[in-house]
DNA sequence: CTTGAAAGTCCTCATTT
DNA sequence: AAATGAGGACTTTCAAG
């Protein structure tokens, strides 16, 4: 091993994609059926580098998985909802976590706020909803639930490779001058 | 063009998938990357029958598109939120659309109950999320935002195919009845 | 990392049931 | 609508610079 040619030099910390790997998770989110031909030459890279590029990225777990997003209408889900859910305790409840059996659930996640959980359902319907609640209340622990049914969407996309490097620069200096103007 | 070769001759209605696409939608979702001859296998179909509907499934949307996904860590995107967004007049407003062009937004509902708009975003700490927040309120029409964010996630998973079938039947006849012992 | 080439696999077509 | 079999295109992947 002569240079340092870059795996896992550095003690186990989560690593993070270089500015070309980010480019090809750029690309490939976008469309996953490109060619390492394509790919590279979309990047400014050959077929073979673009290759090995993105099977370090698998093997590091930064490319999770690669997926058919489909159209939820055609397989009869177009109730899309959100439901919070208050819990007695701490919402740990392994029980509460075996609802992701059913696959009209897409997530799970404990947040902060007034709710402890908050799930992202898709559902045929209202009445197959209306059980999914019921199997909540019926959970040990579920206090109450709150759902968000929602009317349209207007955007839905996977985690995005892109992050936005220059965030407008607040000028509080200039905000406090208005503010005082305004007294 | 000799015979139907099957785009849209069925007047604009939404095709629901059969059972045969529905394993084949089934098993793209869990892995994008299979050949159709290992896709036809799986569902008790030759490769190139299994193609057809799946060429089939691309042309009538059912399959919008073939996406990596990727590690949020691996690109630094470690703070998930949901937010809810409160708007004067109807939140139609698309001045507040403009935000999908942030990568760090991944969804925008519009959603019935007390919020009017749901976001879902995904940053590079607390501090880009500010900045977001701070985009929001500059909009025209916003008038409040409640942000719910993600301290783990359980679950996150793709639009699935398959649906629960049969949904456990409440017997509210016999409900009523122990609901009368306990009278 | 690039170029070039070889090997392998997959897609796709036509034919048949 | 689906299965079989063969042709051809493409990709992957190796080697060398």
């Amino acid at each position: 091993m002569k240079k340092t040619d870059g795996i896992l030099h550095h003690k186990g910390e989560a690593h993070t994609a270089d500015p070309m790997d980010r480019k090809l998770l750029g690309q490939l989110v976008g469309d996953a059926t490109l060619s390492y031909a394509e790919l590279g030459q979309r990047v400014g890279l050959s077929a073979p580098a673009a290759h090995e590029r993105v099977k370090r990225l698998r093997q590091r777990g930064a490319i999770k998985s690669v997926s058919t997003l489909i159209d939820p209408a055609s397989v009869e889900k177009s109730l899309l909802a959100f439901v919070h859910v208050d819990t007695t305790g701490w919402g740990k409840t392994p029980t509460l976590l075996a609802i992701s059996q059913y696959p009209e659930v897409e997530e799970i996640h404990s947040v902060a706020g007034d709710a402890c959980m908050l799930l992202k359902v898709r559902t045929n319907g209202t009445q197959a909803l209306e059980h999914l609640l019921a199997q909540l209340y019926a959970t040990p622990g579920v206090k109450a639930t709150r759902s968000y049914v929602v009317l349209s969407t207007y955007l839905e996309r996977p985690v995005q490779a892109e992050t936005t490097q220059e965030w407008p620069v607040i000028d509080f200096t200039r905000q406090q001058a208005d503010a005082k103007n305004l007294l």
